[in-house]
DNA sequence: GTCTATAATTAGATAGAC
DNA sequence: GTCTATCTAATTATAGAC
């Protein structure tokens, strides 16, 4: 049925079935490159998700490769719209705290982050390497410039600072199942999502 | 030439190269899943480096998923043993601290728990199931009856303060070729470690 | 555009020689 | 015990029908 749609439908329908089957793909490739990381996630396992066939990622992306890096494009892109739209005035201690709940947030609606970063920055390929460049260094130099303008953390604890939030904010969210089944506690609640922000923000700002 | 060996030696020498063999098949196993998760860890890699068969695998394990969890229980084994070798003496604060720079300590040398804690702590599955009741809930468990005899930290806020402590003072050392590109700080250095260890304790005693 | 069929690799597990 | 050869199944990428 999509296709007899597309082929009788004036040219920009064809247009919107296109961009939807491509998002429709790159939602699956996204879920199940968190889950399995990236050999163990399959093209035919993402096309059954999305509702297609493996044929169509290659004529959508061309390569498994580039599929991921679609998924990890759509990924950051929502953390940077996000950390562009922060809140300022208040004094600036409360500002920052507000910051580290605002990214605690962020890594519970989207627990694949750090599973991407996990998973891609052990190895040092080619993925890693533009990952890095591409996406996570702007994310860093942002976090930098704040930092210097309030809490006066010297230069050479910044990659100390860096993985220790990302870390300390996301790790409970990206093993969400095992947290559950450990400690009872489940961290997708609205409650346990803000209990967490508080706590992170007043570890580190107390 | 080893087969040979085996084969002339006495019976107690041959069960010294099973062992041996056996050995160096987890080191690498432990190594490649840490590396690549477990679907992309390849049994014939991980024979490969351990310089020997990808056949010999079969034998000495049955299966991939044997070998998995001969990889995890020697790392949590090392995990174990260090824990329980824990000093105490001194006010309980500094001991607590102590406590902790142990645990980033650990992380660093170790940096394949959290990838295999990442890697599998977000599918359901029964490898999740069986990595939880097995090795992390008793650790859990010292935890938790560590914090109740310092830091009188609320019951409802142990699952937050676990994986904020085990995220914040691991992740550096598990994307360590990441941080190396990114901050051109090397996570690996003993003057790294020290630092993080130090940064994490007064993060979370100050 | 979408889908089915298939080619070329590669995977884990097994069998049997030594 | 160790190793090579092989079986079956699953992988990515491609070709071509519609």
């Amino acid at each position: 049925m999509p296709a007899a749609k597309a082929a009788t439908a004036a040219p920009h329908a064809r247009a919107r079935q296109r961009e939807a089957t491509r998002e429709r793909i790159v939602a699956a490739a996204i879920d199940t490159f968190a889950e399995k990381g990236f050999r163990g996630a399959s093209t035919r396992e993402i096309a059954r998700r999305a509702g297609t066939n493996q044929g169509l990622i290659t004529y959508h992306f061309r390569s498994k490769d580039a599929l991921w890096r679609a998924a990890v494009d759509t990924i950051f892109g929502w953390l940077e719209s996000e950390w562009s739209a922060s809140p300022s005035g208040l004094d600036p201690r409360e500002t920052a705290r507000e910051a580290i709940r605002s990214w605690v947030r962020f890594a519970a609606a989207h627990p694949e982050l750090l599973r991407f970063m996990v998973n891609e920055g052990r190895e040092s390929d080619e993925r890693m390497r533009w990952l890095v460049e591409t996406h996570i260094r702007p994310r860093y130099a942002d976090l930098a410039s704040r930092t210097n303008e309030i809490a006066g953390l010297p230069e050479a604890l910044l990659p100390h600072f860096f993985y220790a939030l990302v870390g300390a904010g996301s790790l409970i969210f990206s093993v969400a199942p095992e947290c559950r089944r450990l400690t009872g506690l489940d961290p997708t609640r609205e409650e346990a999502i803000e209990t967490h922000a508080e706590f992170v923000a007043r570890l580190i700002l107390p």
